[in-house]
DNA sequence: AATGCAATTGCAAATCGTTTGCAATAAAAA
DNA sequence: TTTTTATTGCAAACGATTTGCAATTGCATT
């Protein structure tokens, strides 16, 4: 098992790669995903968006994080509570562990356990598409 | 990492026991969840209900599965694709493996998954307080 | 069996997160 | 610059679930 390093996308040059324009609102966006490295939801980055330029939209930030999602720049988690989450793509997979009295995501990885899991949908004559694995806790306290 | 077996509970018991009135449309919802080993959702559950007695609301059926959700009869999923489904709480623990193109449930269990997961967990400083696993995958075709 | 009353119902309206139609605006091509 | 077309903000629509409310119904009591 290991954490998780992110780096940052250059989600500009990627937007423009797949042909759509670089506004104002979508350049401000991309900014607060640039410099995030947390898994905020769509209230989150619009209101950061809005402290930047108040005239963006929650509109815009749904279309720009679903344009994002579609080119597989970012990511979208269902975790409980709600609204979606979001996080860079950086290609390596991994879950998530959700602590359930801040919210914090902390990432990690375990190749066994992702052996494990495709024993098990053999085991059930099933090829795996995609799997989630969440783990809710609390912060264990110094004894 | 073995599948799970399902048993039929009293439904209509555990509701007298906690002092709620056995009503007509809790009487067919519950028969329905207690003829049911799949996972429906609450639409799925209002259908079912309406063909036996169609002036039963989805209100109801949403209150209802509120009710047993609260008292631990039943466990609510919310699984890709926007509507939550239930099952009947029968104590042991088991995952998900989802079929994408039919919506069909497996239930699995793995000790090894679990273990692995407490370490992680433990590693990363924190107590599971409940877990998230699920597998969405496709019937792998005969060779 | 008839009564009384709180629990439960069906309905419509409200909620929450997200998406969408549309006319106005702004990027980028010419 | 002007033209073309994508993108915007807004308000309204959306789908799943919840809720307020007045009418009904279980059921404990006579």
């Amino acid at each position: 098992m290991n954490q998780h390093a992110s780096h940052k996308p250059d989600y500009e040059k990627e937007l423009r790669r797949a042909g759509v324009r670089i506004t104002r609102p979508r350049k401000v966006i991309l900014r607060i995903l640039t410099e995030t490295d947390d898994h905020p939801d769509a209230m989150e980055i619009f209101q950061r968006a809005s402290a930047i330029d108040p005239s963006i939209s929650l509109s815009t930030v749904y279309r720009t994080m679903k344009l994002l999602e579609e080119m597989g720049a970012i990511h979208r988690h269902a975790f409980e509570g709600g609204r979606a989450r979001f996080e860079q793509a950086d290609g390596e997979h991994h879950d998530h562990l959700i602590d359930i009295d801040t919210g914090d995501v902390i990432e990690f990885h375990s190749n066994r356990i992702e052996e494990l899991q495709e024993e098990i949908a053999r085991a059930l004559g099933y090829d795996i598409v995609h799997h989630r694995l969440e783990l809710y806790g609390r912060r264990r306290r110094k004894p």
